[in-house]
RNA sequence: GCACCCGUAGCUCAGCUGGAUCAGAGCGCUGCCCUCCGAAGGCAGAGGUCACAGGUUCGAAUCCUGUCGGGUGCGCCA
């Protein structure tokens, strides 16, 4: 049940009643309609902007209009009163016995609650973390991870068809390095000395294990042997094994994605060529030179012509090189093919998630989208998430890859928790830079939101269990009386309840999950105020011993609470506890 | 040089895609509230020319242009 989406409908009928009458032009804009709470409560439950917005359109005053519309819309049933207010917005009070029927909404969706077929009939592919299979995950992409994580949840929850994806890059020279790099572990498995690991190889101890598998399998066979025997073999061995450590990564985070692509695979069945002649046959593709470069020049910069995918026509700032000097392709030549391959599994939505210092390949993403796209448009949205800044103690923790004292991922959740660094994670909008302080974080206390959160679900579990101690038990949704609840903390309450499915729907729309996490704290934050209240005024408690009447109704009250923020939690990949 | 992101209270940040007494929350500071379903909480005071200057319209923190300041990136690396 969504009070705002309902009213909306209502509105839109009112004003295609009136085009039918022909008060009002027959072609409208109706996209910028809102239905939506009003900042201020004293305005009522709901407030719309038809009027405004169709002002214009239809050649009339936006108060003339308003009026027209509340002619036609004082008859919806649940509408207690309408007023115009301000430039001409709708005010509409709904009739006391909606909020009943919101509850009860509430407790018979119990899990559901919230979710929508908002996106119904949009097939999203999500593609987020994408770290080179070359070694754990770091702090560094933690907060991609868990964006690109809720936000599929949320696009899911809001009925959208949402793949959860992983592109592999295991085609570049960054594996060979890899394959190189456990030559020496497999080597020091054999009881070989290998000492420091030469720069330009990876140093991790991860890779030691890599190299004790690959004496089991293989015993010393590669000893001795040049590069060309092995390097297929434990190039392959290595990335499979990175990968596993990925995932077992990405589990500690709660995180399980559904398609691991991997980028070779788009050269060995030939799509990186395939999809190459399909630009060329487009007249996408020609031979030219680009400018050198305005920023730093690389040394080896050198003037040649290139094979250049015409991307500028596309959009983008330059043209990109397809191929390399040695007439291999580049790594845009797989993102071309990669980008083919998505739009061919029938996704109307490419979401990437990606690291700030991916800034630049914003524009290109968007171009090859649009190049690529047949007769359905292809949307791209990406979202750039900011970097991550650590504390401890309000000391920045120092990282420095040299000095090797990066912290991984695993480190974070181990010392934390995983609830917390998801929560955490989801405290700002992606495109803001985040603090995390470690000490702050795990503080139990009203400062850290993911503790206030919980501890709102916490006391709720708490005061059931207390009633069903006290043999107190809801009676069914259907014939709780609802009517019961009017202390204004109460119905503010059930307000923000009823605003829960359209806040998902509006932050799926904006991509934007973090509005959750913001909800909730709103939420949490109306209930421990109304808990207080009962402190002072016991009346208002939630259990109140000699009223089993009152006391049903607030125990009913307080579980649709409890499923609000449960589902929230929830989405964002959250376990609700019901104890701490 | 160019592109993208950011600029809101002393600090960290919201502001629901242009709405209404809208300039907000938390922290910090000050003063209150436990005989009580969890005080691990709550209530109240205070503070900003929404970086700056123009523009668009019924209406701008929000959209456009320019300036200043911070971040990121900018050929065959992935």
């Amino acid at each position: 049940m969504n009070i705002f989406a309902e009213f909306q409908a209502e509105v839109v009928k009112a004003v295609e009643v009136l085009q039918a009458e022909g008060a009002l032009p027959s072609a409208l804009d109706l996209s910028k309609l809102a239905a939506e709470p009003p900042r201020d409560v004293a305005h009522g439950d709901i407030a719309s902007n038809v009027a405004m917005v169709l002002a214009k359109p239809a050649g009339m005053s936006p108060r003339a209009l308003a009026e027209l519309m509340v002619t036609k819309l004082a008859a919806v049933p649940d509408v207690e009163s309408l007023s115009i207010a301000g430039p001409g917005f709708i005010n509409a009070t709904l009739k006391s016995s909606v909020w009943p029927r919101v509850l009860t909404a509430v407790l018979r969706a119990k899990e559901g609650y919230g979710t929508s077929e908002f996106g119904q009939g949009r097939k999203v592919n999500v593609e987020y973390v994408s770290a080179n299979p070359t070694g754990p995950l770091h702090v560094g992409h933690v907060r991609g991870a868990v964006f690109g994580d809720a936000l599929a949840s949320l696009l899911l929850a809001t009925g959208h068809a949402v793949t959860r994806e992983y592109y592999i890059n295991d085609a570049g020279g960054q594996v060979d390095v890899l394959a190189r790099s456990v030559y020496l572990r497999y080597l020091e498995a054999l009881g070989q000395s290998i000492g420091d690991i030469p720069s330009g190889l990876y140093p991790g101890d991860y890779l030691v294990p890599v190299g004790k598998a690959l004496v089991a399998a293989y015993g010393s066979t590669f000893k001795d042997k040049p590069e060309s025997e092995w390097l297929n073999t434990f190039r392959t061995k290595a990335i499979a094994m990175m990968m596993d450590l990925i995932r077992e990564d990405l589990a500690a985070l709660n995180i399980r994605q559904d398609v691991f692509f991997s980028e070779k695979s788009l050269h060995t069945s030939g799509e990186v060529d395939r999809t190459t002649a399909y630009l060329e046959a487009r007249g996408y593709i020609y031979k030219g030179r680009l400018d050198k470069p305005k920023g730093e020049v690389p040394e080896d910069w050198e003037d040649r012509e290139q094979t250049l995918f015409r991307a500028k026509a596309f959009g983008d700032d330059v043209d990109r090189p397809l191929k390399k000097s040695d007439g291999s392709y580049t790594y845009f030549a797989s993102d071309v093919a990669y980008t083919k391959n998505k739009i061919e599994r029938g996704f109307n939505e490419l979401v990437y998630v990606l690291g700030a210092d991916h800034g630049g390949y914003v524009k290109r993403l968007e171009a090859l989208a649009a190049a690529l796209q047949t007769d359905q448009p292809i949307s791209v949205v990406v979202g750039l998430c900011q970097l991550v800044k650590l504390f401890r103690n309000g000391e920045p923790v120092r990282m420095s890859k040299r000095a090797g004292e990066f912290v991984t991922l695993r480190e974070v959740v181990e010392e934390v928790g995983r609830d917390v660094v998801r929560f955490m994670m989801l405290m700002r909008k992606n495109e803001a830079p985040l603090e995390f302080d470690f000490a702050k974080v795990t503080e139990q206390s009203k400062d850290n939101p993911v503790f206030y959160v919980q501890y709102a679900h916490a006391r709720i579990c708490s005061v059931l269990r207390k009633a069903s101690a006290l043999k107190i038990t809801i009676s069914s949704p259907e014939s709780v009386d609802f009517h019961l609840l009017t202390d204004e903390s109460e119905t503010g309450l059930i307000r923000k309840i009823a605003g829960f499915p359209r806040l998902l729907e509006a932050a799926a729309q904006a991509h934007e999950p973090h509005r959750i996490s913001f909800y909730l704290h709103d939420l949490a934050s109306e209930f421990h105020s109304l808990w207080n209240k009962g402190k002072e005024a016991p009346q208002l408690r939630f259990i109140v011993e000699d009223d089993i009447g009152l006391s049903n109704s607030r125990l009913a009250f307080l579980s649709a609470i409890r499923y609000c923020i449960a589902n929230g939690l929830r989405i964002l990949g959250l376990r609700p506890v019901e104890d701490m």
